[in-house]
Formats: C-alpha cells, sequence, structure tokens
DNA sequence: TACTAAACGAGACGGTACGTCGCGTCTTATT
DNA sequence: AATAAGACGCGACGTACCGTCTCGTTTAGTA
C-alpha cells in the first residue's frame, strides 16, 4: 500500500505515540492561536484527527494537555543562568523569565495559573509538572548566593522567590501594563536591593 | 426647572435597583458557597427571582457581576491606614490586603483574576471597577511618603505596587504556600528594604 | 355638545386613530413580507412608531391585529358576484375567492386559519370578523340557486359550502400543489356536479 | 463482508433506537395531553430523559418530531378499506379519516397543518412523512375504481382527493362546526355525487 | 387659565422556550 | 486491544417574544 500523501497517519492500532504527539502539535497550535479558550478537546481532536476517548486516555482533562504543552515550551526555553554573580544570576533570572512571559506561550502560562485557581486538580498538576522545578531553579541559586555572602541571611528563600517572581506574575496576570524588558530590569533592581546585604 | 445631576432625564421605565441589589445579593451566596463556578446566570437568576434577561441587561456576563460584587466587599472591608509612617502604613496596608485576600471574598478575586487572563473585557472591567482604585490608594501613600521622605525617589510607585503586592497575589495564585499574616509580614519586611530609604 | 353615539363621553385623551392606522400599516408590511412569524408585537411596535402598551390597548394579541389586516382587505377585494345563474353564480365565487387566496393576502389567511387550531379565542375572534360573512354571502348564493331550481333540495347548505371551498382551502393550507386558475375551475365544475340538479 | 441493506456500513457508535423511541413516546403523551403547545424540546427532554442536544440531533426541531408521531399514529389506524365498489371504498375511507381525525391525534393534525404555513420546512416534512402517503393510497383506490368504471374518467385523480378530504380538513381546520360521522356521511354522499359516473 | 384624567412613547420586567456548545463517558466497527 | 468516529446525558449559555408594568409626557375636556 501506498503512503499517503503528506504523511497522514493511518487509521487503527499502531498509533499510541504518534497520537501523542499530534495531540500535543494540535494543542501547541491552538493554544497559541485561540489561547485556552479555543483548545477545547473536541477542536484538538478534530486538528490532530486523534479522537477524544483516546486523547481522555493520555490525559485527564484538557487543562493537563496544555500544561504538557507549557512545561515542554518552557524547558526548551528557559535555562539557568550562571554570571558568577548572585545579583547577576538572580537578575538575569527575572530578566529572562519576564522575557518568557512577553511570549505567547508565557500568556499561556497566565491563564493555565488562572485556570488553577478553580480548578484544584489542574493547579496540583501545574506546580507538580512546571512550578516545583522552576522554584526548584532558583533555590539552587539562592544557595550559590548564600555561600557567596551575597544575600541577606535572614530572608527565606521562598520568600525571596515569591518578592522577584511575584511583581512579574502580578503583571502579567492582571494586565495593567505591560511586560517590557525596562520594567522587568526595574523590578529585578528594586526587589534584590531589599534582598542582597 | 433644574436638570439632574450627571445627566439627561432617561426615558421609559427606569431600570429597578430592587432587581439589581437582589442579583448582587443571590450572587454574593453563591459566589461565597460555591466560587466563581457555582455562580452561573441560571443560578443567579433561580435564587435572586430575577429574570436572566434583566440580568442580562445590567450586565453584559456573569463574570461582570461577580466583579461587581467583590469591588463592593473590598471597598467596604479594606480602608486606607494612617499609622503616620510610610513603613508603617504600607506594611500595614501589604498585611490588610494579605488577610482579606485570606478569606473567601480574597479566593473569589483570584478566580476573577484567572477569569480574566482568558477573558480580556472582563480584565478591563475588572480593572477600571476594581484594581484601579486600588492602585491609587497605594499611589496615594507613596506619595505621602515621598514627602515625608521615607521611600526611595529612584523607584517608580507602580513597580513599588507590583514589588509590595505580587509576591502575595503570585502565592494566593498559585496556591505553592499558604497565605498566612506572618509571611505577609515577611513579604511586606523584605520587599520595603529594597524601597524604603 | 353632541352626545358620542352609544356612548357616554369619555374624560382624558382620547384614542389615538392615528396609533391605530400606523399599527394596521406596519403591520400589513410586516405580514406581506414576513408571514404571521414576522409580525411580533416588538417589530410592530418598532416600525409603527407606536408603544407596545398601546398595541395592547387597542387588541388583546398580535392575532388580532393580524385578523383585521385581512378582514379589511378581503372585504375590500372580494364582492359577491350575480351572473344569472346558480352555477355561474358558484363557479364564479370559487374562482374569485380561490384566485384571492393565491394572493399574499391569501397566503396569510391559511396561516391565521393555521394559528386558530392553536388558539381557541383567535378562532372565535376570526370566525366572527370574517368567516362568519364569508359563509353567509354563500348562504345568499344558494338560496337564490334553490329558488331558481338550479341545486339539489336534499344537500345542505353547509355541506355544500365546504365541498365548495373545503378543497381550495385544503390545497391551500397542506400546499401539495399550486392553486392555480386552472385547479380552480376543474375543481368548481366537480364539485357543482355533485351538487347541481 | 455483505454490505448492508440499503447502505453504507456507518462508522461510530450508531444512533440510539432506545432514545428514539422514549422521545417519540414523551411526545405522543405530551401531545394528546397538551397539544403542540406542550410539546415543547425542553418538557420532552425531561420527560424521556433524552438530553436536548441528542433531540436536536435526531429532528431539526419539535415539529418534526410530532409529524413523526402522527405519521406512526396514522399509518398504526388508518388501514385502507377493501369493499369491493368504489363508492364504497371511497366513501368508507372519507368516513375513517373524519374519524381519525374526530381523535386527539387526529387534533393534532390540523395543529400541524398549522404549522405548516406558517413554517414552509415544517411543511415539506409533514408532505414527505405523511401526506403523501395518504394520498397515495387514495390514488390506489381512484386506479382500483376507474379499471371498473365507476368513477368519471375526465375528473383528475388530484382534484377528486381535494374534494373528498378537502370539505373534512376545513371542518377541522376553521372549527366551524362538528365534524360528526353523519356529517362525514352527507359529504361523502354529496362529494362522490359528483365523482361517480 | 388652571386642573385633571386618560392615552401615549419608551423601555424595563418575569417568564418560557429556543437552539448551541463543550464536557467527559459510552458504544460500535475497524485495523 | 487500541483507535476513529461519533452519539449520549448534562448543564450552561445568550437571545427572542410574550404580555405586564412603571415612568415622564402630551392632549383634551372640565372647572
Amino acid at each position: 500500500m501506498v503512503a499517503r500523501p503528506g504523511g497522514v497517519a493511518r487509521r487503527g492500532r499502531p498509533r499510541s505515540a504518534q497520537a501523542h504527539a499530534a495531540v500535543i502539535e494540535a494543542a501547541t497550535e491552538l493554544l497559541l492561536s485561540g489561547g485556552l479558550r479555543a483548545a477545547t478537546v473536541d477542536a484538538i481532536s478534530a486538528r490532530s484527527g486523534v479522537s477524544k476517548a483516546t486523547i481522555y486516555k493520555h490525559w485527564p482533562n484538557r487543562t493537563a494537555v496544555a500544561i504538557d504543552v507549557l512545561a515542554e515550551r518552557m524547558a526548551r526555553e528557559v535555562p539557568l543562568p550562571d554570571t558568577g554573580s548572585a545579583r547577576g544570576d538572580l537578575a538575569e533570572q527575572v530578566r529572562r523569565v519576564s522575557a518568557f512571559y512577553a511570549t505567547p506561550v508565557g500568556a499561556l502560562y497566565a491563564q493555565l495559573l488562572a485556570q488553577t485557581v478553580v480548578d484544584p486538580e489542574a493547579g496540583e498538576l501545574l506546580r507538580q509538572r512546571f512550578l516545583d522545578s522552576r522554584r526548584e531553579a532558583i533555590r539552587v541559586l539562592w544557595r550559590r548566593a548564600l555561600e557567596r555572602g551575597e544575600v541577606r541571611v535572614d530572608v527565606d528563600v521562598e520568600v525571596a522567590t515569591d518578592i522577584l517572581f511575584g511583581a512579574i506574575i502580578f503583571r502579567l496576570v492582571s494586565g495593567h501594563q505591560a511586560l517590557t524588558p525596562e520594567r522587568a530590569d526595574q523590578i529585578a533592581d528594586a526587589a534584590l536591593h531589599g534582598l542582597l546585604r
């Protein structure tokens, strides 16, 4: 039998990994073009050619699909910096994260964060698949800075993380002002001022 | 005859203030007991005795009703402090806001903030009816502090606001740790450390 | 001051004949262009500039307005024939009625007849304002024919009327075939064949 | 594998015959107790336990459901007569149809006929699912009578059908007089008088 | 010339039903 | 035995008319 033009998936049994990838791809496109709203299970199914039942076998709900899309993108696009100084590393990380959030994928993160509040299970999932590893990365930077004696000993690392990134998240979520690189620098400066020795 | 204060005389039967109030009351109850999810237009209509059509004449959608509920509560429950010092006022405000967010109504705010991201119109409305006035309150405190020479001149008030409340919002929205009064104090301390002279 | 015909002098502002006429005109336009469906009270009000409340003071419901429109048109457009023979008169009347029903106003009649079945009050009204006078006209023709000895004595006039016009109504209402003049003639011929001596 | 009788094998879950039947049953009850008015889609859904969405997948609107109810009843309750003579068959059929229309289901037919006029799509459906087969039955009787030489050759079968049943329909729809068996006989007699040789 | 009562336009109101959408589950035929 | 196709119950959406009900504004007749 001749292969189909365009490499369209064949129907039938041997398709599991392929179906998974097709869903992620279709979901990514929908999420980037129309946001979380547009990525309905029906739409993903129609676009990917994967049946709804199969999607529900791979993920518990549509939010979980979106979280997978986000986690994959974030890991790929925002690696940890190492500039040699705590101030430099932390400021650079704020800048990178801020830049990432300004992209369409960043907007997706805000939408997922939002979903979290209404749907606790999605929240747990988002934390597991995404947030925890990001916070852990900050803990590494902070520990490094502590060893170098660059930061205040009396400030908890969790509080520090909240302060450094909370302002950015706030801006991202509430949308009262744009999240420009300049703003990100100002925020990093002012926040670090209270955290460094 | 004197023209009405603030407007032309409207023709036709005026909107029923009673219906409006009944909707707000029913919505409040539903929001507090079941969150944003439970406050469907059908449910509000059934509980308030106000018809769906009327609700849709007063508000564009259910989110707008919830925003009105929130705005009313927040205005009533979180007045501006005046302790005599900038540090005191700002720290006290962070504490109050944080305490408010820990209540069921505060949880509602998080849910609305969430909705905002998915629904830009709701975002605009939330900013108009709620956020702008809260931020304006902070600006007043900041200006007072500037006059007293207590805060850094080179920090923009918008950045300061983001830092002071962003961390709280972050915690509220992402739910990685509980928002206790102690945490609120720590956050206020560390953040203010970077903002005061 | 002259006493009003048939009534006490009424206090207050008299009913506006102009409003009445405007409603009839707007309703006629709506009925002819979009049928009974389109002639909603809201639409009539908007088009005529007469308020809904006023319309409901002049008529009990929208069907009553349509009946008035129909009655006025029918009376104006289909007078009784007098050709000199029973066969001629009756056949001519079948032809005229049939031609009238083929017009847009005739279609309206079918729609009202239909409404009748669902809404008994409308049925009573339609019979009073419209049907009774039409049937009475046939009775006159029939009596004339009886005197001339042209029709069967053993056939009840009501039955005769049903047969003569029922076929046309059937066609009009069920729409299985068009109501052409030729068909009307054929129907008149075949039906009269069973009624004449 | 052998192709299915009358069609290609359909993919996916087949439509539930059970749901279909439940809708028909619930609709029948509602129609008989409260007429076309009472048979709203919401009510049918509630009574049958079948969701609105499913009902709308099986039928385009509520009128179509009622038409199916009617067609099923009529086919079951009014079989074609065969008395041996054309006069007998046709007269008997007029009597049977007339008796059927006098029942609550008959009243439903009138209401549907009514709906038809306002809603052309419903009209087409009613003709397809109901009227055409009834008229075909008459054509069979007429042909049989023609072969026996009992009816006039110069009368079209469509015209004959209109005359025989139009009077009954007229009475049914306009409600000017009751549709008694005696009247039905008189109508059959007078009408046939003009159609027989 | 006022007064007053009814009718008026504008439009809000409670109510009922509409037809649609998305969810997450299920059933059948296919491969 | 995993899939695609797609039907299903559920619940909510936002809209359309219905007929009723305020409002503030004419418009005549009455005092």
